[in-house]
RNA sequence: GCGGGUGUAGCUCAGUUGGUUAGAGCGCCAGUUUGUGGCACUGGAGGCCGUGGGUUCAAUCCCCAUCACUCGCCCCA
């Protein structure tokens, strides 16, 4: 074993995989992009600043997954830890709010500086839609169902639960907030540790513990539904008469707080139980306040992102779609080596897939078309060449027909 | 960041209670077939036994550290 490694978290794609990866990001793209959610793309790294006020500082993000990078000039840089902070930046730093709604899709590598174990990588890569500009819940019912519908084109739609709650708006969850610290400040000595700090940091937190005791002292606590104003509840009430009204199976999970400041209203995640102790694949919600934290204007947002990688665990290569034909193209003289490659140019350019095979000897050449998966090959040899001529000979299953055949009845043999 | 497990050929794994040249299957290369693949047979290449240090006459094996992977915790996609 070579003791060249990538770095930490940090893997190749090799074709295999990489089939995988990408037919995941088509099948999302092309389910956005039926939408009207265009992709963009922001960069890999940005300014520090640009997470670190809109997730909070005591996110676990910010306070020890992000990825720091120290540049030449001094500038506090990270590679970007999650998409939707990153393209609300891009909306304020291109003037893109004048016209709204905003609908984007996006793909591509994020990364968090945390220990590596099953379904949970340094470099991550994610897709993901962000819907800009609707407060309406209709526009939380279809991004959830934009959600749906990929899982469902993947074949997972039976192996995730879609567990939905919502934190209300601000009033509400600024009263729910007060009750709970009040009942907590009761119980302190009683809590775990990290509960006891994130009573001071961020007591909503507290609620998706998974400590026995703290559990058992939430029993007792106030409900966020019961301190919800009227119109958070109608709100949340209208995005679930939606999902049923679009048979999208949900159920409800009042201590799901997502891990993010910058959320409110609906929070929704799909989970599986295949992932080893990972069990969100996609999660998202509302974020009424990111853009006006970054020093937008108040432009409120909903979006998920879904975890490429994790995805890429549940979706086999049994799964993907047919790829195309394979076709071979041999040449056994120097002499023929040029007309071979330009016979077989000709023929990609009609849309067949033509590999070229380097090899020896015919035998050798045939044994690694046929290891290549080739159905089709075309061998151009002295004798054919001289008579504008090319043989054909089937490769695949029991297949054995072979026959000259010219030029221009190429495209009348191959395979698609 | 914390705790457990693992690391031998490209892959999956044996093995050595510490002792000359470390094995198998698959894969790869070559030959049987100098212009005809799959199958079969024959042969071959390929390992600082993850890395560094220690103990020992002697370490792939024991000890320590380190790196990576892996399982769990925290948290997340």
């Amino acid at each position: 074993m070579s003791h060249l490694q990538p770095v930490r978290g940090m893997r190749d794609l090799l074709p295999a995989d990489h089939r995988i990866y990408a037919y995941i990001v088509e099948t999302a793209k092309t389910i956005a992009q039926r939408a009207g959610f265009d992709e963009i793309a922001t960069p890999i790294m940005e300014f520090k600043e640009v997470f670190k006020r809109p997730l909070g500082d005591t996110s676990d993000i910010v306070s020890k997954e992000m990825y720091e990078i120290a540049d030449r000039g001094g500038e506090d840089i990270v590679l970007r830890p999650e998409g939707t902070a990153a393209v609300a930046r891009a909306v304020i730093s291109n003037g893109l709010t004048q016209s709204l709604p905003l609908k984007f899709f996006y793909a591509g590598p994020m990364f968090r500086y945390e220990r590596p174990q099953k379904g949970r990588f340094r470099q991550l890569h994610q897709i993901g839609l962000e819907l800009l500009g609707v407060a309406d819940p209709l526009g939380d019912v279809e991004v959830i169902s934009l959600a749906y519908q990929l899982l469902k084109q993947l074949g997972l739609a039976e192996r995730v639960t879609l567990e939905i709650n919502t934190l209300g708006d601000a009033e509400s969850r600024l009263a729910y907030r007060n009750k709970l610290v009040a009942y907590l400040q009761d119980h302190r000595g009683d809590l775990s540790p990290d509960s006891q700090t994130r009573l001071d940091s961020n007591p909503l937190r507290i609620l998706d513990t998974k400590d026995a005791g703290d559990k058992e002292i939430l029993k007792g606590a106030p409900r966020l539904s019961e301190s919800l104003n009227s119109f958070s509840r109608e709100v949340f009430a209208r995005i679930q008469e939606g999902l049923t009204t679009l048979n999208i199976p949900f159920t409800l999970n009042d201590h799901l707080v997502r891990g993010l400041d910058y959320y409110s209203h609906v929070a929704f995640e799909f989970t599986t139980t295949e992932l080893g102790s990972q069990s969100a694949v996609l999660a998202g919600g509302r974020y009424d306040g990111l853009m006006e934290t970054l020093g937008g204007p108040a432009i409120p947002g909903i979006g998920w992102s879904a975890g490429t990688d994790r995805l890429m665990m549940m979706v086999a290569q049994e799964d993907l779609p047919p790829v195309s034909a394979i076709n071979a193209m041999i040449s056994l003289d120097a002499q023929c080596d040029f007309k071979a490659l330009s016979l077989a140019q000709a023929a990609r350019d009609q849309g067949f897939r033509v590999d070229m095979i380097y090899g020896s000897n015919l035998g050798k050449c045939l044994k690694k078309a046929d290891k290549a998966g080739a159905q089709v090959a075309l061998i151009l040899g002295e004798a054919e060449s001289a008579n504008d001529e090319i043989q054909k000979k089937d490769l695949a299953g029991d297949a054995k027909d072979q026959r000259m055949i010219g030029y221009e009845d190429i495209p009348l043999w191959l395979k698609k």
